[in-house]
RNA sequence: UCGGUAAAAUGGGCAGUCGCGGAUAUACUUUAGUAUAGACGAGGAAAGUCCGGGCAUCACACGGCAGAGUAACGGCUAACGGCCGCCGAGGGUAACCUUAGGGAAAGUGCAACAGAGAUAUACCGCCGUUUUUUACGGUAAGGGUGGAAAGGCGAGGUAAGAGCUCACCGGGGUAUUGGAGACAAUACUGCCAUGUAAACCCUACUUGAUGCAACACCGAAUGGGGAGUUUGCCGGACAGCGAUUUAUUCGCAACCCCGAAGGGUGGCUUGAACCUUGUGGCAACGCAAGGUCUAGAUAGAUGAUUGCCUUAAACGACAAAACCCGGCUUACAGUUUUACCGACUUA
RNA sequence: GGAGACGUAUCGAAGUGGUCAUAACGGGGCUGACUCGAAAUCAGUUAGGGAGCAAUCCCCCGCGAGUUCGAAUCUCGCCGUCUCCG
């Protein structure tokens, strides 16, 4: 899977908003909800509270980049919106990549080889 | 050496690994897609959206009014409220800086409070007449109020005073000279009247409206689209039907929504472009020759990590194109360069 | 991306050049009256910062410049908040 495919349409994420479940984190929020697309769709909100423009596409950056490399080792299909916080901007990838290990662990979304692995 | 003024440049570089957008090329196949490779890939302000254009659609005989904007003068420019030069005014020892800088005898309005009086006045005072008081007349030198009180100051003059007269300064008008012009200098004349036009207004000049969400095309009625719903969580039952078994996926079915909602393509980057050299001009800027192609995404591409080098330091400032240009304004860590001014020291 | 509107005491909001904004007016807070107690009603009071022993004085209408004798008001530039356009 080379790259994966985006929630666009505000009904996705409406309906995530609602009936998904949430998963919250200082530095990050995570919605999440199963699927029948047989793919995992990923949707990521910058809200103007965070800053300015630069500081918006870096947060979309770092959670994309961190779902990139998290995204192997999911077990399932799921829906899944990130909402950046306000801390999130100072934050590196590999930081938020272990946020969102262990928010998905918590969810028992990962593998079970990989959950070994991780420990 | 210290302090200052003005202007300009830069806004780290190289390499490895994982990853993103992607012109194009090659191969395969059914026009369309798949696979591989892959040039190139944010700024000086990309920002604020304050001006001016290009471009597009609509409107439009011509002229004027209204509305809006600009305001010394000369030039530059596609155009401008921008820039350059210059004049006036103000500030600074100086380099230099600031300046919405037309018209107040075309007219109207406003000027609180204070003050006798605010565009016209006699409160105190001074002088004269009158018997003192009082009253009348003359007077703007002095007092006090105010941002502003009848050009300022000195001398003459006078009953006391007054541009009433004179010198100097200031302002207005006329003439001459210099200059492309604003304007400056000189001479003569003669004091006629506060401020405000970022109050109405007058004069001169400019000005149709909307903005790439403009606009053009593709794509629909015995059909099409929304990867819609038929799964909130835990335990049990059922899982709409079928293809293979729970799940998933695919096909069919039922339900719901829309009646161009929604989607795609063009516009979309070769341009008043950039670099180098020469040349005209004080300059802004123009001209000529040669060379270069330098983001084009569409929920929106540049990130993460490691090493080396330059460096005082580089994890470090402000900050992301969204049709494109010319300006203005605002934000900005650190570094570098050039020219000039003042003070001190040395030669 | 484009188009607009608004910032005034704790809150809403008036004031469009002039006596210190007595920061009007309403709500809220506090105190008192009424009541056994409360509500309602009535009356009074109530922003912040700086200087000063105090009396008192100065600053402040989002921020900074300008015009004017004088600016919450007029002009320009910023900052913030909100609304509209698919």
């Amino acid at each position: 899977m080379s790259h994966f495919v985006t929630l666009k349409l505000n009904g996705d994420f409406r309906r995530l908003y609602n009936r998904g479940r949430a998963v919250t984190n200082p530095a990050l929020v995570m919605y999440y909800s199963k699927n029948r697309a047989g793919i995992c769709r990923i949707g990521i909100t910058t809200g103007k509270k965070i800053g300015n423009a630069v500081e918006r596409n870096r947060s979309r950056r770092v959670i994309r980049e961190a779902f990139r490399s998290v995204v192997k080792d999911i077990d399932g299909n799921f829906d899944i919106v990130f909402v950046a916080r306000s801390r999130t901007k100072y934050q590196k990838s590999t930081y938020i990549e272990k946020v969102m290990r262990d928010m998905m662990h918590s969810e028992n979304m990962l593998k079970i080889e990989s959950n070994g692995a991780e420990e």
